[in-house]
DNA sequence: TAGATTGTTAATCGATTAACAATC
DNA sequence: TAGATTGTTAATCGATTAACAATC
């Protein structure tokens, strides 16, 4: 799962010397760039395989392809979302995810205002045709943004549809079926973590200031 | 730094037991609540003093203003957002980072048809005001919402006016001066990492297909 | 006092780093 | 062949879990 987590990231900075045309790279030279040790960016790579030739290093294009691959991007994706909110909103138009080959099929909403709008040229229908369009169209992931209260209710239902991915927005802890993934973005976890963070390096800030002082 | 990336999620759970008017709980009922081992959950908290008690467990208010403390929620934050595209909008938005104690001073962004109007009462101001305003402001966190090719450059100006934590929204690592605080969120990591569990899980399924049919 | 549950130490597990032989 | 760098094993480190004595 670690391994995982590192996995977007690398296939970011490839893309990256992709754009740059640098076409082979070693684990030390890319060790200095993303920041992981060169060793854990070996380990990394051979537990999908070795992508490496000894005395060379890495085919940057080759890496790049096989890191798309072990992240499942050489296939294309249907979504909705749903939640038609300030973030629904946002990730609806957010255009970066079309290029991995996410496609985003609907967007549903309750809100009487929103319904019948358009984000990029998908439609905010009625969340009460969520079934049925689940029902005719073969959706792989779900996008929740809508209210916590009605986070979990929403998952249910995406999964009895039959979506595989739920990628959840509200700020509360979801449960899927063990066949289904689910990931969360917690953004005020996230923020409140940034907090912490703050004020740790303040509190390391004043025991300097003081050890200073004191001399 | 595992210890206090969960450090938000028990201040959710303990939110929710207090509005329930749950006022005690042992680890042992938060784990299943939680779902961190009742083990961990104790050892957690002790990292920052004993909060509980023997034969009784915890005091949930006492242990959420805790929490709230060892995060840093018992100060308030000023804040600006840089970039008011999607994300930078539906940030503005979001009304929940409030009552946490973040305060939005401004938003700032280059496009003409979007400076001067406002968010919930906040300005969208001109990115060349940027510096003067931070110099008459004393703003703690600075919100990164603006394209990844200006992304760095942000807050380098940012963390030169005093900033002291970085909200980062932008999909590429950002670096910043080891006193400054950093936390970003990748929201195409997140993406690609439901994606490769899904495709984990397909795998897993076929397996298991592949060995009862085979039986 | 007896029962419950913490605080804390010790054991285990997993992940990261170091080292080096294999080999391009 | 010599130099470079991987693939892979072994050593280290840190985090999680288990166990239990302390104590409310």
């Amino acid at each position: 799962m670690a391994v995982i987590k590192r996995m977007p990231r690398y296939y970011r900075h490839l893309a990256e010397l992709l754009r740059n045309d640098v076409d082979r790279i070693s684990s030390k030279e890319l060790s200095g760039k993303i920041g992981f040790t060169a060793s854990q960016i070996r380990q990394d790579f051979n537990n999908f395989g070795g992508f490496g030739q000894q005395g060379y290093g890495y085919n940057v294009r080759e890496l790049f392809n096989e890191t798309g691959k072990i992240l499942g991007l050489d296939k294309s994706y249907k979504t909705v979302i749903v939640g038609a909110g300030n973030i629904g909103q946002a990730i609806a138009n957010y255009t970066r995810f079309d290029k991995f080959g996410f496609d985003l099929q609907a967007i549903f909403d309750a809100n009487p205002k929103l319904i019948g709008l358009k984000i990029r040229d998908v439609e905010i229908r009625d969340i009460d045709t969520l079934d049925a369009f689940m029902e005719e169209n073969a959706v792989d992931i779900g996008i929740i943004c809508v209210p916590t209260t009605v986070a979990q209710a929403t998952v249910d239902r995406l999964v009895k549809s039959g979506v595989k991915g739920i990628w959840n927005f509200a700020p509360m802890d979801i449960t899927v079926p063990k066949d289904v993934a689910m990931e969360s973005v917690h953004l005020s976890d996230s923020l409140l973590t940034l907090v912490y963070l703050m004020n740790d390096k303040a509190k390391e800030r004043e025991k300097k200031e003081k050890k200073s002082t004191s001399k």
